[in-house]
DNA sequence: ACTTTACCGTACACTTGTGTATTGTCCTGT
DNA sequence: ACAGGACAATACACAAGTGTACGGTAAAGT
């Protein structure tokens, strides 16, 4: 259960903050944030604890940092998005779906991050509150991209609360460790369709 | 964070294998499955730890019989659903869209409860191939109903699976500020606007 | 060359958790 | 009354985890 398999093993000797931030990603991702132990992690990464006490104070401050750095990268990741619109308001609301529900390497990762997450926001209200954060910056992203569709704000709101919340789902519902992620598969299937059959246009057609 | 406060205190002076049980479903609610320690429940439960090795052998054991607990129940649960056929259709959609959107009391700790399962199943195939195991079932019985309404086999197989989704993401998206209900009421006016508009009729007009 | 400083190892104290063995105490049947 | 079984307390051994203090080392300044 508990694995100590060394993932990255840095080139250099010396390790960095990022480093033990890396490894403790890792950790989340392979056991939620109750297996994020400094002790394992020393192991993960072939050295001992010594080096830890020195980038961090405290097991905690490892947590802390590891939310923060989610977050700004979450934050960065949606003003990319914002920024990057494309003309054709169909594609350029298939593009942002597409981005959400990616599945490939990192992205699994991501996801899985994100799971063991919302999972520490219920017993935190610090991570609740960051959560809800993201997810209302999400929102309103996908909303923006309805309303160029519909032309109907109130119908847009529900159609973006309606696929996003179908997307947290879907990443709860494929709970199985090693399987294609076909549940996903099977969401998009139907959004395209969705979009498609709604506003037949050009674009995709698969 | 780990709270120790004796939950109920059964009135009778022995315990049962039963009361463990519920315990330990508080101690999951409360903090997921890395929260059920037999210390902790034994405190929780105003005994020591005597008593829990005698109704099990081992912590693994009472986990096992917590997930049998659950997986029963669940079961339970759908098959009463199934036989409690509305004459209706759109009736009998909306009370099982009513039954899984609700939240007060022990909805949100059985809410509560299977979230955390999702996160067990993460990491224990075992317990993703139950998940697996009701998630499909609930399906099917969304699929039923839905199939009532469209008379289409592949758009009742789509908007079943859509709305299921949804659900489940709406139980860990507390989204909107602080409150986790709110989420859910949001999407239970999107679906029945959805009904409404689809297949307009009688039943709820709110 | 020599000292800093950044980084890591080592050793210790402490806490929390599981599991086991043994003993104690009610409750029930006879 | 008392024997036996169901249930719980006590005491112990052990493992794993966090922190802390301090000593060691290699690279970078000067």
């Amino acid at each position: 259960m508990t694995v100590a398999k060394k993932r990255k093993p840095p080139e250099s000797p010396r390790l960095s903050r990022d480093d033990w931030l890396d490894a403790a990603f890792q950790a989340v991702v392979e056991g939620g944030f109750d297996n994020v132990r400094v002790l394992t992690l020393a192991t993960a990464l072939a050295v001992t604890r010594g080096s830890f006490y020195w980038h961090f104070v405290d097991h905690a401050e490892l947590i802390a940092a590891l939310l923060a750095r989610w977050r700004e990268r979450e934050l960065a990741a949606n003003h990319s998005v914002e920024s990057h619109t494309v003309d054709d308001p169909q594609q350029d609301l298939q593009v942002v779906l597409e981005a959400a529900l990616a599945h490939g390497g990192a992205e699994l990762e991501n996801m899985r991050f994100e799971l063991a997450l919302r999972g520490l926001g219920r017993r935190d209200a610090k991570v609740a509150k960051m959560l809800i954060e993201v997810d209302q910056l999400r929102l309103r992203l996908f909303e923006g991209k309805f309303l160029r569709l519909t032309n109907d704000a109130r119908s847009a709101a529900d159609l973006a609360a309606l696929f996003y919340l179908a997307i947290v789902g879907s990443n709860q519902a494929l709970s199985r460790p090693s399987s294609p992620p076909q549940v996903k598969e099977y969401l998009r299937s139907i959004i395209t369709d969705y979009l498609i059959r709604r506003h037949a246009g050009p674009g995709s057609a698969g």
